[in-house]
RNA sequence: UGGGGCGUCGUCAAGUGGCAAGACACAGGGUUUUGGUCCCUGCAUUCGGAGGUUCGAAUCCUCCCGCCCCAGCCA
């Protein structure tokens, strides 16, 4: 039954069952966004695993906005929930639902209530309902509009709908119980006057079905068979079944649980992803250090990545936060097998090579993909003048760097062994501006002929033709593992400053700039990197860095200035 | 102190009475015209703790400890 090679779970022995049982013949699961923000990661959790569920098990996912509070919902989210759901590649086909279609229906369901003496209109003022509901530890108090008549209730509530009561006049709740120790059973509201524009229905209605009535009741009317939605509805599914044991419902959908994405150094709550957007501390819902599906599309991360990030963290109960390793491996490793290769120098330190002569310029072929020949080759140019990146280059070099020093030999990748000969400075900084090289003839295309080797190969760009760029390095956008708790209650404490760099400086060889928009490539040693889909433009293109590559010298490179900071 | 959940490697996570999968991370080594990729190797005598049942327990029982959720006319 289970084709695909998404890993078992507690979810898909209970379908397995259900299955066997003869509980159910067929999978209905839904995916029931409330539009009111952008998709993030975490949502991406919940769709790979009710969409992956109706595809292993033949049955239907449906897409279905969850848009009960006119207060919150507009029509720029659900464009781009479906967009990103899409995108992610998964198909609701004719199946795209709101809740809001079910609304004269639920309605009905509601007068069904109060007909059989279920539900009743309070018009205890909120804070009354608050006080009346008791605590964690005490019973609350019945409402003392609570035995209304069926008459009064079916009365007050066609009115209610009708519009002839201002905002919180009056509310209508279930009649459960006022001592139940699962407090969402203690007589729950679950309509309220809300005289709001939907952006749907539009003023049709003044009165608005809660999140507890709505959603299960969506479900049953749909014929979702699971319901699956995230550890924090657990209280609420007492009150999930109770509506549907007590109304006329032609289908019986269950609800389970499963426990929500945490991320390191990352926090997916759309109030605080709001806040990030409303107060600029990123450039919107798509800034790629966001961790929306929109922000992770523009940072360059794939589909398939995200899809197989989400087979890998599995589905369990248990509150649980993943590594953000593992995303940054998930997206290294799908784009190390379709991203092209190619150089671009980042911070660019001048090369002259004092023997190659005057005005002489070739190309030379450099191969698209390491392993992969179906990427073929491309022909890069190169002259005298050359850029390479700064790192590449010290002039005191540390033990384990095997990079260009005064009078070490590398290799240009695909292009010749140089050795450094001289090292040019700015008179009054001291700063670095150019390096004196000498290559050697023989070794064009990268070997030497009498076998000698050299520790390190290097990127470059001919000067001549290189495509000036902007390049923007993200890094993470907290600091802190746990931006949350680090915080207390105010993440913005743990920002990390360092999370967007801009390099205008970038020297590119000529093919990228053919790139289309939203593409991403490797530049080979430094990472992947996406070409923006925004601010790019003919004149002025713009790469958005990914994922780095993994860096052992960085790290030994920092490991060895902790060591000299530690002992000076 | 009420109710609902959950505790297996640094982080995720299999395991459902027969003797601790896998992935990431980390640490070594090999290959390499990316210090990338790839390939090897290592990484829980132990499953929150203590008792008990059993020939045998992460799995069953008892007690204890810890963490999460619930007092919106939000979802």
């Amino acid at each position: 039954m289970n084709e695909s090679n998404s890993p078992s779970n507690f979810i898909r022995d209970i379908i397995n069952e259900d299955l066997a049982r003869g509980t159910h013949t067929s999978v209905m699961t839904r995916f029931p966004p409330e539009p009111n923000g952008y998709l993030h990661i975490g949502h991406a959790k919940s769709i790979c695993l009710n969409f992956g569920l109706a595809r292993d098990y033949n049955g239907v996912c449906n897409l279905r906005f969850d848009d009960t509070n006119p207060a919150k919902e507009e029509v720029e989210y659900v464009d781009s929930i479906k967009e990103d759901v899409r995108w992610l590649g998964f198909d609701w086909e004719d199946r795209e639902y709101f809740a809001s279609n079910y609304f004269e229906q639920l309605y009905q369901y509601a007068v069904h209530l109060i007909e059989a003496g279920k539900a009743y209109v309070d018009s205890l003022s909120a804070e009354a309902i608050r006080d009346y509901r008791g605590t964690l530890t005490e019973s609350g108090r019945n409402s003392p509009y609570r035995d209304r008549s069926v008459e009064e209730n079916r009365n007050l509530f066609e009115r209610m709908r009708a519009g002839e009561f201002p905002d919180g006049a009056h509310v209508l709740r279930a009649k459960i119980d006022m001592a139940a120790p699962n407090l969402s059973l203690r007589d729950p509201t679950i309509y309220r006057i809300r005289k709001i524009a939907h952006h749907r229905t539009g003023d049709q209605w003044c009165v608005y079905p809660l999140y507890d009535f709505a959603h299960g009741l969506s479900d049953s009317i749909e014929g979702v068979t699971h319901s699956i939605c995230t550890l924090e509805f657990e209280n609420n599914r007492a009150l999930y079944d109770w509506f549907l044991d007590n109304l006329p419902v032609k289908n019986r959908p269950r609800q389970y649980e499963f426990a929500r994405l945490n991320l390191t150094y990352t926090v997916l709550s759309k109030r605080k992803l709001l806040k990030l957007v409303q107060e600029n501390i990123v450039e919107g819902w798509d800034d790629p250090r966001m961790p929306t599906l929109s922000g992770l599309r523009r940072r360059g991360y794939t589909p398939d990545a995200i899809r197989n990030f989400c087979d890998r963290i599995g589905v369990a109960k248990r509150d649980s936060t993943v590594d953000l390793a593992l995303l940054e491996f998930s997206i290294r490793e799908d784009l190390n097998d379709r991203a092209p290769r190619f150089m671009g120098v980042l911070n660019p330190l001048r090369v002259v090579i004092e023997n190659y002569p005057e005005g002489r310029e070739e190309t030379l072929e450099a191969m698209n993909h390491p392993t992969d020949e179906r990427f073929g080759t491309r022909e890069v140019p190169f002259g005298k003048v050359l850029y390479i990146e700064r790192d590449d280059f010290r002039e005191d070099p540390p033990k384990k760097f095997f990079r260009l020093a005064p009078g070490r030999e590398v290799r240009l990748r695909y292009a010749y062994f140089i050795t450094c000969v001289d090292v040019v400075k700015d008179p009054d900084t001291g700063e670095v501006v150019e390096l004196r090289c000498t290559y050697d003839p023989a070794t064009r295309g990268g070997n030497a002929p009498d076998g000698r080797k050299v520790k390190s190969t290097i990127h470059w760009v001919a000067a001549d033709h290189a495509i000036d760029a902007e390049v923007r390095l993200y890094d993470r956008l907290f600091t802190a593992p746990d931006p949350e708790a680090a915080g207390e209650g105010d993440f913005r404490v743990c920002l990390n400053p360092q999370s967007l760099e801009t390099l205008t400086a970038c020297k590119l060889e000529p093919g990228l700039g053919q790139l289309e928009k939203g593409t991403t490539v490797q530049f080979e040693r430094m990472g992947y990197f996406c070409r923006d889909i925004r601010d790019d433009a003919p004149d002025h293109p713009v790469f958005n860095r990914t994922a780095t590559l993994r860096d052992p010298w960085a790290k030994i490179d920092r490991q060895q200035k902790q060591a000299t900071r530690a002992t000076s």
